[in-house]
DNA sequence: TGACTTTTGCAACTAAGTTGCAATAATATA
DNA sequence: TATATTATTGCAACTTAGTTGCAAAAGTCA
């Protein structure tokens, strides 16, 4: 009883999800595969509960979604020409924000972490 | 030479920001203080570039903005109730991050953190 | 194949935010 | 104080991202 069905569409979408090394747009997606943009959100909205891909919400307020099983990993964004560039933090953070939080017993469960920058080409 | 004028709706508006200890969203505004949507989004504005009010995205993707003369700090977010508590992170973040970042020549100016979680009600 | 269920496209809709324009309010100057 | 100048405001119309209901099409399974 597969709830979810490997139509055409869904194929095509997740493997330009699982191919792009870094978050896409819905836009993104619009422009390359020939779908209905209902059809493009709904797929998002269901890969998601499905646990393909997540979500990430940029600072410019675009939201963007990329391949679930990827390392734990922030971005670095060029403020001037957007390029976007992975990088891992190596400390535990949400352990030490713990610290803080238990003062006020708040018990902290993810984190959201971005840099900007400029990129080489934009220095 | 003053660009910008302390009108009414201006200084009702800065008074509810600066009074208010957690970011407020243009609807929060717009309830509170009797002006046309299009005013509250242009003092907005106009206070970002003036400086004395500084912009955050929450990931639940509302916009809100926080008086601009609060030291440097962090937001935990109860991920059940919304609730929106202030904390500071102990290290230099940024300093951390600039040794990965400089193996790909990448400049960091300026970054952004938030947790999620669950306040003590809400436990 | 046929029955059942999910997915799709379409058109219409919503919500947040933006724009142009004329009227109004604040400020500077005479 | 009266007048000129410039910024601010409200209004209506618009934009953009995303959502919804519904009928048609495509997948799945016996």
């Amino acid at each position: 009883m597969n709830k979810y069905r490997l139509t055409q569409t869904r194929s095509q979408l997740l493997k330009l999800l699982k191919n792009t090394p870094l978050p896409v747009s819905a836009e993104d997606l619009l422009q390359k595969v020939p779908v209905n943009k209902t059809t493009i959100y709904r797929q998002l909205t269901s890969m998601v509960a499905q646990g393909l891909i997540k979500p990430v919400l940029f600072t410019d307020r675009t939201l963007r979604y990329e391949s679930a099983d990827r390392d734990h990993h922030h971005h670095l964004i060029c403020t001037n020409c957007k390029k976007i560039i992975d990088i891992s933090f190596p400390e535990n953070i949400e352990q030490t924000a713990q610290t803080s939080a238990s003062a006020q017993k708040f018990k902290i469960n993810t984190h959201h972490l971005e840099f900007f920058g400029l990129c080489q080409n934009c220095q």
